[in-house]
This record gives C-alpha cells, structure tokens and sequence, in this order.
DNA sequence: TTCATTTTCGACAAAATCGAAAGAAATAAG
DNA sequence: CTTATTTCTTTCGATTTTGTCGAAAATGAA
C-alpha cells in the first residue's frame, strides 16, 4: 500500500467531480469548488489538478463529442476511476476515525 | 476569510495531536500516524509539519519542565490553539457536505 | 565520555497556484 | 462564402507552498 495518498486539494477536486456526475469539466469543478468552498481558485489550477489526477490513475476522461449550442473548444470531461473511488473513501474513513479517537476534553467549546 | 487553508498532512499532524491530547511531541505523533493511517513518515517531517503549524497559528506549544526517567532533550510539547481547532472544523463540514451532495449512481458499488 | 532521545538544519520532490498563450467552434462582417 | 471576431475551454511555463528526508546538533542521564 504506497503512493495512494492524495492533496487536499486533489481530494475536493474528486469529490466535484463525483458531485457532477456526467458534466465535469474545468470549469464547473471550478464554479463547484468555489461555490461549496467559499474559496477562490482559477481555472489553471483545476485544469492541473485534473491532469495530475488523470496520470495517477484515478480519473478517467474523454471528450464532450455533443453539438454545443455556443461557440468554444471541446470539454474535456473527467469521472473517478475506481482506484479513485477508492482512495477517496479511504481518506474519508481514516479521518473518521481519527476524529472519533480525540478525547472530549481536548476540545474547547467556542 | 483567506489563507485558511490546511494541507492534507497537516490535517493529520493536527488530528494526531489533538488525539494525544496532553503528551503530543514529534516521536508520539510520528507514532499516532504510523499507527492509525497505516503510512511511514519520518520524525523530520512531524517536526517541519508541527513547526509550520505553530507559524501558521494552528498550534500552541510549550516545552515540558518534567523530570524524564531516562535521558535526552526536553519534548517539546503542542496542542491545537482555538485557530487551529476552527480550520479542522471547518474542513470536516466541508467534506461531509460534499459527500452528501453525490448522486447516488456517481459511485460504483465495488 | 558515551548513550539515548529529541529537536533543528539544510536540501529537494510533490502539490498548489496563477497569468498568459493557444485551440476550436459559432457567428458577425464584408 | 471567406475572413475576422467573439466566446469558451484547454495547454504552457513559472513560482510558491507543502511534504519529505538524512544528517547534524542539543541535552539530560549513566
């Protein structure tokens, strides 16, 4: 079990893309990301998270081949592979139970 | 609201402490992480990770005054200050509701 | 001094981040 | 019907921040 570990960011770029089931590409991971993590993040940036994640096997992609209705390139859209879904379940069981280790006191009510 | 943002190690490296609660120093969070998520990481990087963490405003830390039974340095000890307890929060909601926001069909039962 | 334990130092690899350039389809101009 | 323009999107190259380590330096006890 190595080289399964995954950036912050990587982790919520998968998880839009999840979210956009068939219609994720650059830019509405940008707008997903933005809009659900009240954070800022261009277009570059996803793009490059996107490819990163492609090469390291848990994305698949392929191109939008529908007659768009306006003008602009091809989209480029991506799914989670399964070794995506995977390490993505991974991450989130481990900070469960990591959570549910801490004990009560070390948290101060705020 | 900006540079809120925490790697995905340092997630850990806070987690740890705060699972440590009262003796959280390089050697046991090294040893919380190894244990708990399975992954080998060196005492430098625990260090450079608590360190930036303190710079960052995430951590508090002291150094212990006890009398040791054996030898070596004195531990320097860290705990999750009020900043750095808002910024794990936050990041749980986060992905939580993210989760939640995934169709049903998006994921392949495996 | 030597031993055991822990932290600090420098260096480098990987992830995150952006601005600007380039590709491609639709459509407005001539 | 060609070409120029507009619009949407991706690709490139460069920089900062995180993640990672090995080796060196503290420091208290034996």
């Amino acid at each position: 079990m190595k080289g399964t570990n995954i950036g912050e960011l990587e982790e919520l770029v998968m998880l839009s893309v999840a979210i956009l089931f068939d219609d994720a590409y650059g830019v509405a991971v940008q707008r997903e990301i933005e809009s659900r993590c009240n954070r800022k993040i261009t277009i570059s940036t996803v793009h490059s998270v996107l490819s990163r994640l492609e090469d390291k096997g848990f994305m698949n992609s392929r191109y939008d081949g529908a007659t768009p209705e306006r003008g602009g390139r091809r989209k480029h859209l991506f799914t989670i592979s399964i070794a995506g879904q995977k390490v993505l379940e991974e991450a989130r069981l481990q900070r469960n139970s990591m959570w549910a280790a801490i004990p009560k006191m070390a948290l101060s009510k705020s």
